[in-house]
DNA sequence: AATCATAGAGAACACCTGTTCTAACTATAT
DNA sequence: ATATAGTTAGAACAGGTGTTCTCTATGATT
């Protein structure tokens, strides 16, 4: 694929902020007079190049009927996921319950891509408090995206609640044969062998986000 | 404030519809359609109420001037930031170039919440490849966002390329009276000190994404 | 020098589209 | 019944807008 010329980049750039300015698409004038360009013969011919590399859609006719393509229409690419309550080694976590997914009716969440929750349904958010999890390569003060499933496939990561050892923690789980193998993410580090009914899933983690201060 | 009509609701309903269907919004006359409306004229008498409630924006004499109101501000919350490339142990990271910003020139680029980023300029993100930065609880497959900046303030997390060493960490890095000493993210972990030119900032760390598989 | 692909200029056409005007039709209150 | 405000119909106008055509310019290749 050839490298977009000079003026098809400026062209692309125009489109995109006249899109985020307005709310609507430019016209060809629009993007003449914008990108300082002789005549709208130009405009079309270099909006057929860019139609034909994928960059954007255009509808025949139409006015205005530039489609960026990629940026499927801004809103459904931020998902808000509610965040429920901190999670720690001690404590049993929070539980989603029906009003979480409500997100007005919740106080605090946050914006994630969807790229991130890859499209899942039933996502939440729970803050990490103190250090107990570093051997799954999560610190103090990141923020886990779960999901709330019912049964989750071997190797996935997910927050077990240990019964006997009242604690929480962050494995890859395995079931084998008689018992269950926690692995941590951590993979220089041991793996934890319990048995089937000392655990409770408690979701599946999806990703972890840290932020610097 | 008085209640939309059966007839507003259905128009703000089609216009959503129809932006995010198709990308632009619809003329008068795709709305007059769309609803089953009689008349252009009672599409524009119904538009301009939607207007005086602060429902739509609409823009005179420009064909699908139509702004649905709330729904701008969600674009601004996605940041879409270049990959610019891998993050190893052995190996410089690769810089960002001028034309890196220009998101329509980079073929790799992923949608971060503007709630990530801060707001920050210059920010472009990094794949990790290899488990040698487990001591800063970054995994193999993270992806990290970093920040193109020329210096860093103490205690900051940034990534630094070792002369002597010839190999990339990422560490808290302090000025010391004499040395620098470069502290794991996992403070269970000792820090490491080195002189002040033997190291080499080459960004600043913003954030941790890891996703599951 | 001749050829060809790519890119640009300018103008004109035909349709799209916002706007406006007039007239008629409700519904409610007087 | 009368008046009034709110809504609807239909048509027509003027300018916006995508498209197309011809001619020109540039630059690499033969």
């Amino acid at each position: 694929m050839k490298k977009l010329s000079d003026k098809q980049r400026r062209i692309m750039k125009y489109i995109d902020r006249f899109l985020s300015d307005k709310g609507y698409p430019p016209s060809i004038r629009d993007i003449q007079k914008g990108c300082d360009i002789s005549s709208t013969s130009v405009v079309d011919y270099n909006l057929n190049i860019l139609e034909n590399r994928g960059m954007i859609n255009r509808h025949a006719d139409v006015s205005r009927g530039i489609q960026l393509v990629g940026k499927s229409t801004s809103s459904e690419r931020l998902v808000d996921v509610p965040v429920i309550g901190m999670i720690a080694a001690g404590e049993p976590i929070p539980v989603p319950t029906p009003d979480t997914w409500d997100i007005a009716a919740v106080s605090d969440t946050m914006g994630v891509s969807q790229e991130l929750t890859q499209g899942k349904e039933n996502i939440y958010a729970l803050r990490v408090k103190g250090t107990s999890m570093i051997d799954a390569l999560i610190n103090d003060g990141d923020i886990l995206l779960m999901q709330s499933v019912s049964s989750i496939e071997n190797g996935q990561m997910a927050a077990v609640w240990l019964k006997a050892e009242k604690e929480v923690t962050l494995k890859k789980v395995y079931v084998e044969s008689d018992r269950i193998r926690l692995q941590p993410a951590n993979s220089q580090m041991q793996p934890f062998y319990t048995s089937r009914d000392n655990i409770e899933i408690q979701g599946k983690v999806i990703a972890v986000l840290r932020q610097m201060k």
